[in-house]
RNA sequence: GGUUUUGUGGCCGAGCGGCUAGGCAGCGGUCUGCAAAACCGUCUACAGCGGUUCGAAUCCGCUCGAAACCUCCA
């Protein structure tokens, strides 16, 4: 009942239901997530997708498993917008940016690194880049011609989905069905080259305003937008690995094809476990530059934003994040992240009294439960809030003891303090900052509290909260306990 | 229109057939020189209408509302 367990359960999209996690490899797990793509700077909808996925990798460490994380850099693709009608100032602007691809790609990819870094995001394994792959892209798309899958024309192939359907189920991930597509009203470009509207560009023929173009048996062209992550996800986790993961927004089309794409070339689903990270809502509505709640993740973090009054920290960004399931919509209102930053603010101050609680013979609850607890939640399909929920259970408890009101013994202490905060910071990624063990401000601390703790024996109210009120003005909030006072 | 989801208390959010979610806010206490924190107690829920069931927020149907995707855009 209150074991510790380390098994896992996953909602896979592909079934539509939680299943055992079972690696393919003993101990061992490939995971692939779609990454970003360096053409602007991800907003903060992108980065709860890559912060979902870093819990997720956490975890799969956490539990011991050997993970190969693999999360690729989109820098190629089609870049271009060839409507041939961009007589608006949008239109405009973007091909200025086009010009400057690799700049571009240049001066987001130092962002994205430094954000990772200001989330607290673990690095992947591997960042392959799309533009470093376009030989093993070539190579896929050469044999999905060879199965019979895909058909060139004019400089352009294009994955041919009714030759695919005779053999394997176009929409497996999706729940689209061709027939019904085929239904569907859309008129297409008049200048189409596919045979069926279905069917997408694997390498597209080169335009003359692409700024990157890469030489293939079919011409100068640029390859599919779905096609980079069939080569990499195959070069480096093989032709079947455990978890495939992305956006929600990316099931259909991209996750579809890359079925398509892996099946038609290599004749198996790529991944055994396909997961997708929900969508963020700001003011109860997705973000949207028009709707002016639109911000990116630095923004948020230095109080530049317009959608928010004030900065929240990254670590209450990631609390907040983790308060919600990965698999639902999350909302963030200035009240929801204020109620975040306070409740970090709660279980960080708990987590600090966990080296200083006094310990007795026997504890007055089931530590061992409390963990499994833990381990139940996360084994849940990634549970983050239920975790945080048991993880408040025993701040209480903890708080409890401190004030006096419970017991704990030592064994038990020692194993609530470590898998707390193995949980907290290694699976939640959230970090702490001690102030109270910073090495230069502790003994002046300590030698200010001791002016105070006279002043107030002497009843010299006015000197103490002089000292107090000072302190508050200088950002160190003093908390007078029953056990003496203590800051931070 | 199609596909996939979704609608929980003042706010954010779990639960998904019977058992307290949790955080924040509110109210009443305890503690405290005051403050803060903490602790104890407590109040607001499951969109609507039917159905299944001994029993439904949880399953089914309908109505109303919301979201993502629907192909060259990661």
């Amino acid at each position: 009942m209150s074991t510790i367990t380390n098994e896992l359960f996953i909602y896979n999209s592909l079934t539509g239901q939680k299943e055992k996690f079972e690696p393919i490899h003993e101990n061992r797990v490939g995971m692939y997530v779609c990454g970003p793509t360096l053409y602007s700077e991800p907003h903060m909808g992108n980065m709860r997708t890559f912060i979902n996925f870093d819990m997720i990798y956490r975890y799969l460490l956490k539990l011991g498993y050997q993970v190969k994380y693999v999360r690729n850099i989109t820098d190629a693709g089609h870049i271009t917008n060839s409507t041939g009608d961009d007589v608006d100032s949008i239109g405009k602007v973007a091909r200025l940016e086009q010009v400057q691809s690799l700049e571009i790609v240049y001066k987001y990819n130092v962002n994205f690194q430094e954000l990772q870094r200001i989330y607290n995001m673990l690095p992947p394994n591997i960042e392959p880049t799309a533009t470093g792959h376009i030989q093993e892209q070539i190579e896929i798309i050469e044999q999905i011609i060879e199965n019979g899958f895909a058909y060139v024309v004019n400089g352009s192939v294009y994955f041919d989905v009714r030759a695919y359907s005779e053999k394997f189920e176009y929409g497996i991930l999706s729940g689209r069905k061709v027939d019904e597509l085929a239904e569907e009203t859309r008129t297409l470009n008049a200048q189409d080259e596919k045979r069926f509207f279905a069917d997408f560009a694997l390498w597209k023929k080169a335009n003359p305003d692409d700024m990157q173009i890469w030489r293939s048996p079919w011409g100068n062209g640029n390859p599919g937008w779905h096609i980079e992550c069939t080569a990499m996800s195959t070069k480096y986790l093989g032709s079947q690995f455990d978890i495939h993961g992305g956006g929600l927004d990316l099931k259909f089309p991209h996750h579809e094809d890359e079925i398509a794409q892996n099946c038609g070339s290599l004749g198996c689903n790529p991944a055994k476990y396909w997961m997708h990270a929900n969508m963020l809502n700001v003011n109860g509505q997705k973000m949207s530059k028009s709707l002016g709640n639109y911000f990116l993740p630095k923004e948020i973090v230095e109080g530049t934003t317009a959608v928010f009054d004030k900065p929240y920290a990254p670590n209450v960004i990631r609390f907040s994040m983790m308060q919600a399931h990965y698999r639902s919509t999350l909302d963030f209102t200035s009240d929801s992240l204020n109620a975040a930053e306070k409740g970090f603010t709660r279980l960080s101050e708990a987590i600090d009294k966990l080296e200083k609680l006094p310990t007795v013979e026997t504890s007055s609850q089931d530590v061992q439960a409390i963990v499994a607890s833990f381990y139940k939640a996360m084994g849940d399909d990634f549970n983050a809030p239920i975790l945080l929920a048991n993880i408040f259970e025993a701040v209480k408890y903890i708080n409890s003891i401190s004030d006096g009101n419970a017991t704990i013994s030592k064994a038990d202490l020692e194993l609530l303090s470590t898998e707390l905060t193995s949980f907290v910071l290694d699976v939640l990624g959230l970090s702490l900052s001690k102030a109270s063990t910073d090495s230069k401000l502790a003994p002046v601390m300590d030698l200010v509290l001791d002016i105070r703790k006279t002043a107030r024996e002497n009843k010299d109210w006015t000197t103490s909260d002089k000292i107090r009120d000072g302190l508050a003005a200088a950002g160190i909030v003093v908390k007078d306990g029953k056990e003496g006072t203590s800051w931070s």
